[in-house]
DNA sequence: TATAAAAGTTAGATTAATCTAACAAATATT
DNA sequence: AATATTTGTTAGATTAATCTAACTTTTATA
């Protein structure tokens, strides 16, 4: 049985591989700063954690978790969206809400609870955020993540799902009326400074930055 | 904040001050029982929850919440009880598959959560073993509670609660196909032994224990 | 390549919740 | 009332997760 801070711990671990494609595997540093911790803490936790076989890594070395410790964290990824889900589309919690109220649910134990969760909810395949949902097996769709930013002018496409989830970009999102879905045409890049000009569900044309544009995953319509 | 711990403590409290009406005061040793800890260990958390405010107490002497400390139970019990509704209602748990679960979540911290949950679920008075749910603003039907052992011949009554939440008991139910709202006709009180020849919801007479009939709170029908 | 900077580790301390063993107070019984 | 039993407390230790401060290793840079 995993503690409550050894989960978070693998989650994390799971997310920072997602986060660099190529290299899944983590510092310490990187991985206190993601937690929230200092590295001592860190170093001491991955110890037991490599005690546990839940990751491989030796003194000064990469981290990287075994397929037990990726099993676990994807398990826990799995209910922390399927909560996400339930939260959004049953209770009405807004996008910046859920994540919050996910992060205790996720740590509940119940194989059964979250299975049946799933069937409540209809067997989602994205969460409120666009992100996948992995399966009871650990199976997850792994989806061609395009950039907003990558798009050239002339271009349409669909929000597919949100790289930053931060509160203030979920909250500007939802002013612009931007959730999973709506449809966005380039209508013009701006090479000064990366920003774009851009027509939201057939509104009036505005403008947003290239911070914007690199904090958004699309799918490109043809 | 109250700790995951505290809170437990505090549900035991308001438990035990439920289970005996006149005095709502409990016992060091009866507050470990009840949580399974040893009587050092109650005795270290009654010193902290004092410091807090939560329950008044002097040594050697019997404990009682405050109002802040009552106030916070209620709250935990609520959050179990509606969870376990939740359970029992949407997720199709079984009678006695909802408790151990709603342990666990009712300590997730958010009130948005309570309150939504509540809505969803269409504003239960009772949950799925017939206990009333408390109120947002801490109110709570107080039911006057009957014994089936009470009852005297050629009564009738309509289940009310279980006062065994005991996995035993409530598969026993399950099986005898008795759950709230469930009329029984006390046929004969066999008063060797304190048993009861009944009538269930019109079926085949059978008889219960008086055991049975001490672990079963009914309302009587007219 | 030598050194400075960044990254990571160790040692020692702290806090919360728990335990055991020994002791003290209150209650019950003869 | 004296004593035995039950009930409750204290002291000291343990475990998990965290910290700070000092130290070590690796990596980057002049």
């Amino acid at each position: 049985m995993l503690s409550y801070t050894e989960e978070n711990y693998l989650k994390a671990l799971l997310k920072l591989s997602f986060q660099n494609e190529e290299k899944p595997e983590a510092g310490t540093n990187e991985m206190a700063a993601y937690l929230g911790v200092k590295p001592a803490t860190a170093t001491d936790m991955l110890k037991k954690l490599k005690e546990k076989d839940l990751v491989t890594y030796k003194k000064y070395g990469k981290i990287l978790l075994t397929d037990t410790g990726k099993k676990n964290g994807i398990a826990i990824l799995r209910k922390h969206r399927l909560w996400e889900t339930f939260l959004y589309e049953k209770l009405d919690f807004s996008w910046d809400e859920v994540h919050e109220v996910a992060e205790q649910l996720e740590h509940i134990q119940s194989a059964k609870l979250v299975d049946k969760l799933e069937e409540f909810l209809d067997f989602p395949e994205f969460d409120p955020h666009g992100d996948p949902i992995p399966k009871a097996n650990g199976e997850m769709p792994v989806i061609a993540k395009t950039l907003l930013a990558e798009l050239k002018a002339g271009d349409t496409c669909s929000v597919a799902a949100v790289k930053d989830t931060s509160t203030l970009f979920l909250q500007y999102l939802e002013k612009l009326q931007i959730t999973i879905g709506t449809k966005i045409k380039i209508i013009e890049v701006i090479d000064f400074d990366g920003s774009l000009y851009v027509g939201i569900a057939g509104g009036e044309p505005r403008s947003v930055s290239m911070k914007f544009a690199e904090s958004l995953f699309v799918q490109k319509l043809l």
